[in-house]
DNA sequence: TGCTACAATGCAAGCGCTTTCATGAAACTG
DNA sequence: CAGTTTCATGAAAGCGCTTGCATTGTAGCA
């Protein structure tokens, strides 16, 4: 407990010295303790913490090239949906030893190539990325570099890259069909910025292909995009209702916006479900404690999370080639999806 | 352009070579340009950009002892709670040219202890730390190691220690005497664990304490404590009306168990407020989203989050003393709390 | 007893960067 | 024009750690 009082913090050196070994048989005791006597192990055990040592962490990075350090770059913390499957991927990774870098985007494709870049600077084993949709440059600097990584919360039935998630497309196509069931034609969409974000367009995409096939023009359907906020999407709902022929059901692209439409619905007036239906998309804590229950998509966030740890660190430690995973959604027909007024 | 095809990543004296100057100079070019000449900046600046240069972060943590970066130790990621401040702190830091380095502890004490020496392992400059409680050992180190850090989210009048915050227990009291001012005599109590947790803690403080001013004895009322989840609140608004005199105000210690209190009332048949007054603290999205809207005690966490920051670089690079602040809290007045109903 | 085998340890060379100090050239001074 | 500054640059010493290789001591074997 004899602290170091001002003075700059013990090294390894200080540790030998006082051990009475040299600095490669702490080092040794500290990473792999088998290659040690018991004898030795214990007075340098006993050093450490009558010195309080700590490892440097960037000089051990720097001479093991090595940092047991995984990186996550998602779009933001505001937002319960990654929040959840990230708790889950940290918990997974610090069951195997290794430690989460988090950093956010604010959905910023050129923030996100700042961080891929920064992340690695720092050493990261390997990456977790968000989504398929981002610069070239960044996917180069990628395997130049030869970082594994994983796509997450994103799944193409066609592409090679790895990643582990879900088919936002398919699920939304699966929503739309019940929405249709109910015998709604005139549809809202309201979207978060698609630019960059492959899971917000891949869910539109599925809207519209739905409809497509049900014989309605996508492209006579009202979409309003706007970034993912409450209030946002309370506003883009009034923006809806303001228009023309209003739409009997608005299917939101998140809970999040979701969950803005009907406090705006309310706000108006509206009853949901007897005159407008209402869906979203995450089925996030917030899905089921709005009044009514929000319909949505349930998408196994924990799991998700989970298993992108397990996989990243195989990639990391077996320099495998990176498979990939693709989860299933399921709707959760609620209360917030009725049949169509007229 | 030049990718470092499979190669290891290039290096200072790569890009050195290649502008045809030395290390010194590559290094005083990225950092202090003021010391070179013009001509020769732009030499570098050609090589950087050719060979795809990315300085390794942990050789110049190594050789600088210092790292522009500052870690924040939260105790969880999933709440709404911290996510607001902590983007607020992180965009004011990145604008000052530092980066956040997040770490979270699910409110386990020694989880935090073990980040705290993770984080300046790591080369922190300076940390920002939720609450006041922790064992004293974790302080010492911080103070051997001359690490500048600021506590947030709590702000006790007495105390030395820096902290940004608001008085978690004055501003329960103000709400207690709103209850009190509705005529309600039989109260419940939902808190967070308190151990470990000061805020949890200062707020039960404040209420029993408005209780006792108003002759009531704050031992007879009924408290449950769980840790902060929907579901764990729901559970305890249940078991709170189970008992003998069942309360008529049900006091939450944050907005995330008054949510889950305002559902189990709901599957309890019992309507808000008429039946059962709820409220919750902190004033998070969800209070004005759920119906009806919760009554609370808003908390400035973006402007303490971003005064945080101010503060914490101002500490880091004037090695002052360190200052502390405190912040206003206000009641928001909504719509579940009503007139007691005896 | 002399030999090899092996376990435990030490020596010392880096890892990629910053920074002090020295150096030489150019720009001033009187 | 010699003497003094000033400026841009380079050489090289670390920062605190890991790790390949060399060295020692001891046990195992014939």
């Amino acid at each position: 407990m004899t602290g170091q009082l001002g003075a700059s913090p013990p090294t390894l050196d200080d540790v030998a010295q006082a051990a009475g070994v040299s600095t490669a048989t702490v080092s040794r005791c500290l990473n792999q303790s088998e290659k040690v006597s018991q004898e030795t192990a214990k007075r340098v055990h006993n050093a450490v913490k009558n010195l309080g040592y700590t490892p440097n962490f960037s000089a051990r990075a720097l001479a093991a090239k090595r940092t047991f350090t995984i990186g996550a770059i998602i779009p933001t913390m505001e937002n319960a949906i990654f929040a959840r499957g990230l708790q889950a991927f940290q918990e997974t990774l610090n069951i195997k030893g290794y430690t989460l870098l988090v950093s956010s985007t604010g959905y910023d494709p050129e923030r996100e190539a700042e961080q891929i870049r920064n992340l690695i600077a720092r050493g990261a084993d390997g990456l977790l990325l968000i989504g398929y949709e981002r610069d070239e440059d960044s996917y180069k600097f990628l395997s130049a570099r030869q970082i594994p990584y994983l796509l997450a919360w994103a799944h193409r039935p066609g592409d090679t890259r790895p990643a582990i998630g879900f088919d936002n497309q398919q699920s939304m196509i699966d929503l739309t069909r019940e929405v249709l069931k109910q015998g709604h034609r005139e549809i809202g969409i309201i979207s978060g910025i698609r630019s960059g974000n492959d899971r917000a367009a891949d869910r539109v995409k599925g809207i519209r292909a739905a409809l497509r096939q049900a014989g309605i023009d996508p492209n006579h359907v009202p979409l309003i995009e706007t970034s993912y906020s409450i209030t946002n999407g309370a506003e883009a709902f009034a923006k809806l209702m303001q228009g023309g022929n209003k739409p009997t059901a608005v299917m939101c692209v998140n809970d999040v916006l979701a969950a803005g439409a009907m406090q705006s619905a309310r706000d108006l007036g509206l009853r949901v479900p007897q005159d407008i239906s209402i869906t979203g998309f995450d089925d996030i804590e917030l899905a089921s404690l709005v009044t009514p229950k929000l319909t949505t998509v349930h998408v196994p966030h924990r799991d998700m999370g989970s298993l992108a740890a397990q996989e990243l660190i195989t990639l990391v430690e077996k320099k495998q080639p990176g498979r990939s995973f693709k989860l299933e959604s399921s709707l959760r027909m609620r209360e917030t999806l009725g049949k169509a007024k007229r």
